[in-house]
DNA sequence: TAGATTGTTAATCGATTAACAATC
DNA sequence: TAGATTGTTAATCGATTAACAATC
């Protein structure tokens, strides 16, 4: 019997990211239930909108009671692959690069940072929350030897592309770009555009927080 | 003539901001023009998507040659307001805090990040990057002085909802919440939950790049 | 001219919301 | 029982894609 592949939307997966932050505070209030409309009042979101997300994790809720939330947590993990291992390198050791390094966060959704990439001789040898740092040329033999498809990229937007063509031919497949930059890459490669201040006016643009208001 | 008010969606945004972050390194190669097929080849996006885009911005191109690159920026910039500042504080000095108060990628945005607070006396009175960090029970006098409205919260998440609480206490109305907590506001408090790793789920799930396979 | 592109409308697709029978 | 909730289908809404006349 083949497993069954759903494709999960961005939406949904941020949306039942956003359910698993709930869940772990009704498990630390010792609470046992939540029902749909107590997520969606949260969220400020709608209770059948919650109930479809929850049905695409395989979880069933009892009537009048809800969700069991211990349940629909591992439900949740089970769904986005929390316990499977990611494993990413960090490529520039700058000030988010260190950060992202330290961010322990990220290991609780199973995404391991295990070593750091920099072209500066001065931060080589360096290492950061456990992680070191190697010199930029030394990132195909290491992406080869730990089978690492994901990279972190953190460099100033000026070498992006550079570097960018540089391990995806060491054989990156993935690439979380922090630069404020649009790649040029293979078709088979993966890219994912965080632009945190992109993020940051998806937020107030339509508000108008100005400081001349 | 009341100004037209036109509400953009967040896609909508986040493709400008592509399409902004393509016209600087089109500038920076010298090209003068560019067309609604090249900018949707690459992001990989339909380019009716992107003319659809472009008129939202009040921008005309021409036929046969496509739209004039540094006026384009301009409007994109306009219309999203870069020009305009957004004074922010960033609460939580921590490994986060400290990249993003250091990340000067943000000012080209509009967003400047006026000071930080911490409530660890060690931290108080450190000055990163220009910006000082106060401690935390000197932030109700500060944001009224200064008329700040955006928070960026980067503290632990046993301490956010507290820290929530305090800080909308003290007229703070944006909080742009960096920990992986659902926060409880008021109706009249926005927050904008920025998981770094929800978003990292949301680019490599699907493509279930595990260790494992 | 021929061909590429814009601007715009219509068609399609997908996501959200409403509604409600079944359940406990 | 009465009332709250789930699970699911139908209706609505919005976003993307297709199509094409107008333009240069």
């Amino acid at each position: 019997m083949k497993e069954e592949k759903k494709v999960l939307t961005e939406k949904v997966i941020k949306r039942l990211t956003l359910y698993h932050c709930i869940l772990i505070q009704y498990i630390e209030s010792g609470l046992e239930f939540i029902s749909s409309p107590q997520i969606a009042f949260l969220l400020g979101i709608d209770n059948s909108q919650v109930r479809k997300d929850i049905k695409a994790v395989n979880n069933t809720g009892k009537c009048k009671v809800g969700y069991n939330v211990r349940e629909l947590k591992e439900s949740i993990e089970r769904t986005l692959g929390f316990k499977k291992n990611k494993d990413a390198f960090i490529i520039g050791a700058g000030n988010l690069g260190s950060a992202l390094s330290k961010y322990d966060d990220f290991s609780n959704y199973g995404l391991n940072i295990l070593a750091m990439f920099d072209s500066d001789p001065l931060k080589v040898g360096i290492t950061i929350n456990k992680k070191q740092i190697f010199h930029i040329s030394k990132l195909p033999d290491l992406t080869r030897r730990l089978n690492v498809k994901i990279a972190i990229l953190t460099v100033p937007r000026q070498s992006a592309q550079n570097c960018a063509d540089f391990i995806i031919n060491a054989g990156i497949k993935y690439i979380w770009n922090f630069s404020p930059v649009v790649l040029k890459v293979p078709e088979w490669v993966h890219v994912w555009n965080e632009n945190l201040t992109s993020n940051f006016l998806q937020f107030i643009v339509n508000d108008e927080v100005r400081n001349d208001d």
